[in-house]
DNA sequence: ATTTTATTGTTATACTATAACATATTTATT
DNA sequence: AATAAATATGTTATAGTATAACAATAAAAT
C-alpha cells in the first residue's frame, strides 16, 4: 500500500503517486499539516505552542529535506530576533516524538510527516535528483524486515529505511533528454 | 539468508548467528578483513595504502561501530605524530568506496563490512543494548524495498537499512535478570 | 627521465548537535 | 486567587562531525 497526502487529498493506491506534483497546491499540504499537528498534539495531551507550530510550519516549506541550521537561517531571516540552534533543535525533536517530522539519518535533515497517524513506521525515498521526499507504507518491506530481523534473534525492532534513487518525474526528464533532447 | 563472517568461518545459514559471540577470536576476524581487503583492492585496481590498512584495523577493533574521531584518537594514541581529521575521513571514504567498511547513518559512524564481495547491500542490525553490529543479507528485504520502490516508480535504488533492536545475547541476559536475577 | 596521476600532509573552517543553567509560561493544587 | 509544580523557552558555551583548499610527496605511465 502506498499512502500519499497532499492538501485535503489523501491518496491510498498501489500505483505511482510518489513524490508530489511540481505544481500541485503546496499551501494545502502545510494547513494539512498544521491541522493534523494539532489535533494530534491535543490527542497525546501535548502542546503545539506557537513555536513549534512555525518550525513545523518552515520544515513544511517544501517537499525537501531541511537542515536544523536550514530551518534557523529561515527564523532568522523574517525576525530580527536571533534564535539560537538550541531552540530549533528542541522544536523538532517535539516534533519527531510527536510523529510530526521525521529525521532523515542520512542526510542530517528533516521532513515532515505526511501520516503521523499511522502506529508503524514508513520508509522514506529520496530522489537522488530532485532532493524530494516522499514517504511509503510497503508492508511487504516492513514485515521483512521484521522477519528477518527475528531470524537472527533480533527484539523490539525499530528500522531506519531510506531509500535512494531517481523520481519517476526526474527519470521522464532525463528519458525526453536522452532521446529527443539536445 | 543470512551470511555471517568471522575469521575463517563464513557461516550462510537461515538461523541465529546474529552477532558475534562475545568469547569468538576476534584476531581472525581482522585478519580475515586485511587480507579480503588486499584481494578486492587488487581486483578494484586501487591501492590498499599502509594508511588505508592501519584504518581498516582500527575499525575492526571491534564489531561495534567507531566515529571517525574514535579512529582519530586511536591512531594518535598509539602514535607521537598527529593524525588530521582529514587523514582519517579520506581513507574511510576509500574503505567505503571498496566496500570495506559501512557507514552507519543513524550513528554517524563505521563497521567493518562483513562480505565485500557481495554485490548488493545487506542490511545491518544494531543492538542498542550492546551497541555491537551484524550484518544480515535478506533476499525478502531487498525485493520487497525494490518492488516498493518501483511501485513508485523509483528508479536506480540504494537504500539505507539500519534494524536497531536488541539482540539475542542481551535479550537472553535480560531475561534471566527478570525471571530469576535480583 | 619526465610527465601525469594518485595519495598524504596541513591548516582552517563549516556544519551538526547537545550541555547546563536562567527565565518565563502554563497547568495543577490548595 | 495564590502558590507550587511542571513544562517550555532563552542564553551562552562547547562538543562532535565533516569538508574545502592548497602544499608536498609518492607511485604509475609515457
Amino acid at each position: 500500500m502506498v499512502v500519499f497526502r497532499c492538501g485535503s487529498k489523501d491518496v491510498v493506491t498501489s500505483m505511482k503517486p510518489t513524490i508530489p506534483d511540481p505544481n500541485h497546491d503546496h499551501r494545502q499540504c502545510v494547513d494539512q499539516a498544521i491541522a493534523v499537528a494539532n489535533r494530534i498534539c491535543r490527542q497525546n495531551k501535548t502542546r503545539f505552542t506557537k513555536l513549534r507550530r512555525r518550525v513545523l510550519e518552515l520544515i513544511w516549506t517544501s517537499h525537501e529535506p531541511v537542515g536544523a541550521y536550514g530551518v534557523l537561517a529561515l527564523m532568522n531571516a523574517e525576525t530580527e530576533g536571533n534564535v539560537a540552534p538550541m531552540t530549533v533543535y528542541r522544536a523538532i525533536d517535539f516534533l519527531i516524538e510527536n510523529r510530526l517530522v521525521h529525521r532523515i539519518a542520512s542526510r542530517n535533515a528533516y521532513v515532515g510527516c505526511s501520516h503521523p497517524d499511522s502506529p508503524h513506521a514508513g520508509q522514506l525515498i529520496i530522489c537522488n535528483d530532485c532532493g524530494r521526499v516522499g514517504e511509503i507504507l510497503e508492508d511487504t518491506i516492513t514485515k521483512a524486515v521484521t522477519a528477518g530481523a527475528e531470524r537472527v534473534g533480533f527484539d523490539g525492532v525499530s528500522s531506519v529505511i531510506e531509500i535512494q534513487g531517481r523520481c519517476h518525474d526526474c527519470r521522464e526528464l532525463s528519458d525526453i533528454h536522452g532521446n529527443a533532447g539536445a
